[in-house]
DNA sequence: ATCTTTCCCATAGGTAGACTACTGGAAAGG
DNA sequence: CCTTTCCAGTAGTCTACCTATGGGAAAGAT
């Protein structure tokens, strides 16, 4: 029915600030978290999110280490350096300007 | 300092807000106008937006016509089509379903 | 026991759409 | 004249999202 893409320029800041929220993840659970806390209407792809994770990973917004799933499956999990944690305060920043600035034009006072 | 850009698969839609707003409008009016609503916050290139006017013409969402601008300058003049008009109610909408999407994420409650 | 589903990772290749940089020209104002 | 403003367009680049594909291990079903 509708789209479920992730509008792009937006995927950085949705994936860092599920962390900020979770904590250390694996991919798989972002995915998850951000499709569920948008009630279905984000669907992030493995092969949007994995890529994303890795150009994440060399700009140093995040590290990552090997270790194991509550469901006993060999996982990596992603944390926020104090890097991405700036990154995602200017990502939210920049978002919300340009997104009332949209309004302004879509809706003319 | 801040960016000015547009953000991916908002343009059509600001383009056609104009159009729907000013009524027949050349390129470079457009852009104007959807600078001056935004404050200045957006920036429509020409480089963006010409190209832009093509696809749209050729999706058939605006009917172009040569003209004299107010400043007596050769003007090619766009027009919301019926289907144009269709495409922007269609674009609002999924523009504020994943807008409010995105602040669900970010904002979780 | 085997089958399917779920969970988890990753790459390759395609594509859309924004950008920069450039060309081109006519009108107005200094 | 010269510069600025107005107006249109193309070529080429780049980012980042997508689809499609290929692993593989654990859990649950039959």
């Amino acid at each position: 029915m509708g789209k479920m893409e992730i509008p792009p320029g937006t995927l950085y800041m949705l994936v860092l600030r599920s962390l900020d929220e979770l904590g250390p993840m694996h991919g798989y659970g972002i995915a998850q978290y951000i499709e569920r806390m948008s009630s279905a209407v984000l669907a992030v792809e493995e092969g949007s999110l994995y890529p994303a994770l890795q150009r994440m990973l060399i700009k140093g917004w995040v590290k990552a280490e090997w270790g194991l799933s509550e469901n006993n499956r060999r996982a990596r999990y992603y944390r926020l350096t104090a890097a991405g944690r700036r990154q995602l305060t200017e990502e939210i920043a920049d978002f919300q300007r340009v997104m009332e600035a949209i309004v302004r034009v879509i809706q003319p006072a």
